[in-house]
DNA sequence: ACCTGAACACCGTTCAAGT
DNA sequence: ACCTGAACACCGTTCAAGT
């Protein structure tokens, strides 16, 4: 509403663009290397984003929005646990790429602040559960957040192993929810 | 074995009590921190342990010496996957008490370098599968440092509802094992 | 309103000087 | 041989001063 906000929307979006960069490459983010790479002040890095992970949220908020996206299509064309399935394929998909992923999931799991970016895959994931569980195919106790701890296993296997173990572990998890 | 090191014994012993009373109150080990409740400087905790894993796997060494020693006696009087349950409530029953025991866990799964700790730790978790892949009761794929990886998500439960949550982790993964 | 960047705090790590 | 602790480096966070 206010006029003067371009400008700060404008470094807004060089932060993130600076973040995402240096995540490609580096894993962990410097928040000093971030304003400087971005070419602001710490101080302007702190007004946008009062905490790291709200940053990380940003960052990978494209890429989340995907795959909340994803699992009303999945659940219209398979049985529950297939989607589920698929879903955690395409999770794959993206880690593989982008191991930031894993992290911003992770993140999820500590928060104690709700962000919408949570709400939303603890939802979607719910959704996939819940769907799953009137269907008889997931045992009824579980809940995304045992979901999104489970997973947070990926996040710490080595890059070299991925293919194998990331598949192999999304495997037992998946198994693990099944029914007695 | 020259003559002078008992005081350096002396002091190794008063470092890693220092650390044991420090992650019995605060989580994580602030190094500055340990030295000076140990009395000693920070060189000497330096020269004793290079990295802070190495602390941490001396730490919790008496632990992990436990839960490894207790592999033999409950594959010698169970059928191998109720070996392995029992087994993983035993270390539920360490980590309740002692969370940092899950953190030494990770530590394992992270390292490069193979400690003792970690060595032992994953031959013994793999006996238990071994036999429980002889018994049909396990998948043939999966090895130690796959469950390993699962069981960090301990780390990330919550104080608050670790009894549910913790056990409920634990009873996807050893379902998750099993060979469909 | 929004930004800058010096400054502070904290903590891991090193190393010259001591015994 | 072993120890001390000042000092350095690094990085997250704040804030007085600017526009």
């Amino acid at each position: 509403m206010p006029a003067r906000r371009s400008d700060a929307a404008a470094n807004r979006d060089r932060i993130v663009e600076a973040a995402r960069a240096e995540l490609d490459t580096s894993d962990d983010l410097k928040l000093h290397a971030v304003a400087k790479a971005a070419g602001v002040g710490q101080g302007t890095l702190y007004r946008h984003f009062p905490t790291r992970e709200h940053l990380l949220a940003e960052v990978y908020r494209h890429e989340m929005t995907q795959l909340v996206d994803a699992v009303a299509p999945l659940l219209a064309e398979h049985p529950p646990l297939r989607a589920l399935t698929g879903w955690l394929e395409r999770l794959l998909g993206y880690a593989r790429v982008k191991r930031g992923v894993m992290a911003a999931i992770e993140a999820s799991a500590w928060q104690d602040l709700y962000t919408d970016q949570h709400h939303r895959l603890d939802e979607a994931l719910g959704m996939l559960l819940e769907r799953g569980k009137a269907a008889g195919e997931v045992r009824e106790e579980v809940d995304a957040a045992d979901v999104i701890l489970l997973l947070g296993a990926l996040s710490r296997v080595p890059e070299a192993e991925w293919d194998a173990r990331a598949h192999r572990i999304v495997a037992v998890i998946v198994d693990g929810l099944r029914p007695r």
